[in-house]
DNA sequence: TATTAGCACTCGACAAATTAGAGTGCTAAC
DNA sequence: GTTAGCACTCTAATTTGTCGAGTGCTAATA
């Protein structure tokens, strides 16, 4: 069957009519609501033939119809069209990216929540990070009288600190010497290039303080495995609960147990590196309990091959075109943050 | 009116009942489940009694009968007897606090999971902090060109990072020189002591470096702001959802929003330095949407003077028993892996 | 041939009526 | 002081009826 130019009217309406309303929607409806000069008997005709297709439902017989996950696809792949940010938002962004963009954890925080305030739909946003981690400066600081932290930066702006447990901590100046020892083995390598050989070459090297050197680079290997576990913020939660198709207790339950484990978002989140926006549509996600919502996320870079994902969750009408703009608005403008700085650092 | 053995009995049915099945139980049922001897027509008395005593309400006319927050705030004050936590469970918390105290962050994420997993209730756990916080040690880190990772460490074994945009990262010699200087000026003072004053006096005294010394002491004094800032975890938010009496999705969004507001539950945690296990019933807590919960809180102690909160809500039918069971043994259970560090550090 | 008007039919949402059950308070008897 | 009994009340659940929105089909129309 062939989708002409008039179904494909008459399935935006449904889509667009849906998305505000979350009321099925009938043929003699349209024809009021729409102007498309055509009866309610012929758009009853072609919405057969647009259930035909699969692009919407019958929740039950003898009601209007409902977008299907296939129809929302077709419409976000092809009809969807995208709208620019408005003036205000873009500036909300732009000064909330300026203001933290000096603190990763920060931003990525406040990224969520404005993000959710934009949308309305709650917000997840994992920590940038490397694809190729470097080892920019190692630290070692006294914590108490049996441990030390030690401190790891990257070229990736990310600051981790570890504890370690020691039989004594050392003064001040042996770590410090222990600190620069670390440091001309390790500055400028990347994570991966750490591994057991380089440190078992250190180790035979240096027997001197062997034992808490030992222990250190331990620690350093931890660290360096547990970079990888990037830390995700939430927001607007809240949210799910406003839309009826979540006044289903039971739902919402669902959807918020998988919200709290930040193993399923990271999951959920994925790791691709494609940097333009993706939608996923209800069914199309893998998780059960998701089978509901729909996500929509994509890639920022903060730097040179340093990435953080954020995704969108909301019901499978959510507003595609909105969600959209926000999240190419956010990108956009964190772009122009970061040029603008790179600029003024160089002038 | 006098509340004698039998009405105390049959609060306590009552109590005991409704916190298990959330419905309003009458006198006919107490007589055929509990085994007290008399009649539903004596019951039926001493509840007309009860009622008057505003101990029990009954929802509507001529249903049973359901605890109010005075009856709970009676029963929790006089009645309620301290259930020892079960082997296993104690082991359980045991077995988390060890595996996590050398890092405080994973220590409280973990406690808020682990308790929200033994009640089934949502946990809100605040970071540690000293009431007089002392610092320790501080170091300045570089992190690129332009900017410089100021980390602070305190007594209560808190590490907090903070980034500096400098005009020029200087090298690492002169980080390290500088950081001499400030430890040596602030080690062993407490953050009160380190004031406008004192930093201007700093500042008169190393002229040298005075332009880069002047932006590291206002990021001092800025993590010494923000270090009263502390943080704050939460786990089982979905159990809310399970209750009953959050089925109305409108008061269970209430309790969402304020769960997601990080000051409000810190307000909620409040700063009491009180060790005991305290509890807030329903109206007694001054927040207008957390009037259908309980709030069962303490403070537990991870040093000298160190104090952090762990507070957990549920609806105000919530077994205290069980719950200030739990919230003792977890404090007992810090105490005893404190100890044992302490004491296995000195031998 | 495509479109439309008309009609019978279906189904869910809603309201009103009915019923069953649990609970109460009161009174009189024990 | 306690209890059995009874009339009464109120809710929750069920039933019944009505309304409206929507459908599919058919026959008439442009």
């Amino acid at each position: 069957m062939i989708l002409n130019e008039r179904k494909i009217k008459i399935l935006e309406a449904i889509i667009s009519d849906y998305i505000s309303t979350a009321e099925p929607i009938g043929s003699r409806t349209i024809a009021k609501k729409y102007d498309l000069g055509i009866s309610s008997a012929t758009i009853r005709n072609e919405m057969s033939d647009l259930e035909e297709m699969g692009l919407i439902v019958q929740p039950h017989a003898s009601s209007g119809r409902v977008p299907s996950d296939k129809g929302y696809r077709l419409y976000v792949d092809k009809f969807m069209r995208q709208k620019d940010l408005a003036e205000e938002q873009m500036l909300f962004l732009h000064n909330m990216i300026s203001n933290n963009i000096n603190q990763i954890d920060y931003l990525i925080q406040e990224t969520a929540k404005a993000i959710s305030m934009l949308t309305h739909y709650t917000t997840i946003v994992s920590e940038p990070q490397s694809q190729k981690t470097i080892l920019k400066h190692l630290q070692l600081i006294p914590l108490d009288e049996t441990s030390i932290v030690l401190v790891l930066v990257t070229d990736g702006k990310i600051v981790r600190n570890h504890n370690l447990q020691v039989k004594e901590t050392p003064s001040i100046d042996v770590l410090n010497k222990l600190s620069n020892i670390l440091n001309t083995y390790f500055q400028g390598h990347s994570l991966e290039e750490i591994d057991i050989a380089t440190v078992t070459k250190l180790k035979r090297e240096f027997s001197e303080h062997s034992e808490l050197l030992s222990e250190v680079l331990t620690s350093v290997v931890e660290i360096i495995q547990s970079i990888d576990n990037v830390q995700v913020f939430l927001s607007g939660t809240k949210n799910i609960l406003g839309f009826p198709e979540f006044s289903d207790v039971e739902k919402a339950k669902g959807i918020f147990q998988t919200l709290e484990e930040k193993e399923l978002l990271i999951t959920l989140l994925g790791n691709s590196s494609n940097e333009d926006v993706q939608i996923i549509i209800g069914n199309e996600n893998s998780m059960e309990q998701m089978k509901d919502c729909s996500l929509i996320k994509t890639n920022y870079k903060l730097g040179n091959q340093i990435y953080g994902s954020i995704g969108i969750i909301g019901p499978t009408r959510m507003d595609y075109s909105q969600v959209v703009s926000v999240l190419r608005g956010l990108v956009k403008n964190i772009d122009v943050v970061l040029k603008a700085l790179s600029s003024e650092n160089s002038s």
